[in-house]
DNA sequence: CGGGAACTTGATAGAGCTCAAGCGTGGTGG
DNA sequence: CCACCACGCTTGAGCTCTATCAAGTTCCCG
């Protein structure tokens, strides 16, 4: 067993507890500060300096938490590798999805006020987790000014994220929020060195639609109407985005009564034409 | 003029190009370190010898804006007193109100994170705004761990609101989104001391409808039905909250059709009782 | 190969938006 | 000081978007 290293780490026994559900098996297994500051694109000005700190990574499997509602705080966490959702639960245990960490995505910040979490973090897929102490954290802060003011705006990033999701929810249609959902993930399989243009989400239609206050249904309604009129290629997981553009812009679809005319004149026309061909033929 | 004064401050000449147009006229015109972690609510576990750090008190009237989207950033800001609402815009020019900052309230984070303000803050009433350059911010921090975690737990306090807000946004219905909006009110203002049963609001209705994702008219028509059923009592901006419980946990007002037959019935027994009591009485 | 979860698609209904009209109110200028 | 005007608020009617309910299909995992 590994416990014995896990043993080295300074962590109170809570984490410990639930950590030790996810055994670290291969990947790396510490990282140094500076493939942190790497990792969650801060400019690190400094030379290699701050290897005496190694955080450690731990491994999860998909469908396992990271933490849960109400747990005691005492962690950050950073994706190494693999993807997450994160979620709150409200008093009626309704979930809300708040996000979908991936690799350079820091979590875990909302712990710091109150003590305790107020989300659940839970793997989508095999996740490789860097995990970050609160107070090794505080500690490197007040070590170097340049790192302090970097982190203050990794949280605000944070904060700016939410801000535009909040936008997001408050005033777009299902088609705009669908296609600006997977222009997000563009983006960021982009960041991470992948192709843009076409991957597989890791995430449900349940859990994409609520994450943007929508229902599956009309999650999977508005991939199929995108893949009718040529924006995306969807199978299933599978996206292949061919507009990103169009999908960076789109407030609106025509209306699918129009969209269906359209399609019905234009289907006309070629049979008249067709038609009137056919006779000239005879 | 009070421009002497205010040269004394460090701050860029941008913030001050910014903040000339509020000229500080009465009120407190400084604030020491102790006196703004009480406004924050930090508790300062530290005797009062930081006096040494003065922030300045600003005025600004009704409508003007303390900070606008674009513009660089070097200053966060705390609400001393007034109202005001925090915005973004999107591409195509659309507002979507993301809070509504009051006393002890800290805005101005987002900036941090790309070093220009992605929000812009407008005063809904006169406000007398602290001046907190983020420089001495950092400094603070630098000089006092305990404090410095207080500053990470408002960053976290922050990011929670608005988690909260993602989820009333996501799955919540019109009338459950405008009741928890009250109660929300209602709290802010009984933690400022002022009543929480009731109060004015400050903010429009299309702000509120705003920020909550909904038009003007059905935040409009829910203040009439809430009223109607006897929960709270509206007269334009004033407000009575009679059931905070049961504003708190409404998730769904009976359809208006099914109230309109209840209170039909209801008064059709009436009806019949004082009938029949009058039959009696013949 | 079987079973369950995820996904698609259709039909229907209803919540909330849009458009429109009218009213109250507070601020402003004559 | 009054009249007016603009803005905010209310209320109504109709319509649209999206949720809901209901099958079916596909895919994945055991």
């Amino acid at each position: 067993m590994l416990n014995t290293s896990m043993s080295d780490i300074k962590s109170t026994s809570a984490s410990v507890r639930n950590v030790s559900a996810a055994v670290p098996r291969q990947g790396k297994l510490w990282s140094s500060l500076n493939e942190i500051c790497d990792l969650l694109r801060i400019p690190v000005a400094l030379g290699g300096f701050h290897d005496e700190f190694q955080f450690q990574h731990v491994q999860f499997k998909s469908g396992q938490r990271i933490h849960t509602i109400g747990q005691p705080f005492d962690m950050l966490y950073i994706v190494y590798s693999g993807f997450l959702k994160s979620v709150i639960i409200d008093e009626s245990g309704n979930e809300q999805v708040l996000g979908f960490p991936m690799k350079g995505d820091l979590f875990g910040i909302d712990g710091i006020h109150g003590k305790h979490y107020s989300t659940e973090a839970v793997a989508l897929s095999n996740c490789e987790i860097i995990l970050v102490p609160f107070k090794a954290f505080l500690t490197i802060g007040r070590a170097n000014a340049e790192l302090e003011a970097a982190i203050y705006g990794v949280m605000s990033r944070e904060l700016v994220r939410e801000q535009s999701l909040i936008g997001t929810l408050g005033s777009l249609s299902a088609e705009a929020r669908v296609a600006r959902f997977l222009v997000s993930l563009s983006e960021r399989f982009a960041d991470m060195g992948y192709s843009g243009k076409q991957f597989n989400l890791r995430m449900t239609r349940q859990e994409i639609g609520n994450y943007l206050g929508l229902t599956l249904e009309t999650v999977s309604r508005t991939f199929s109407a995108f893949n009718a009129i040529g924006l995306i290629s969807v199978d299933q997981r599978a996206i292949v985005l061919h507009d990103i553009q169009a999908l960076r812009t789109l407030r609106r679809l025509p209306p699918s009564h129009a969209r269906a005319k359209a399609e019905a004149a234009k289907a006309l026309k070629q049979a008249n034409a067709a038609a009137s061909s056919a006779e000239e033929a005879i």
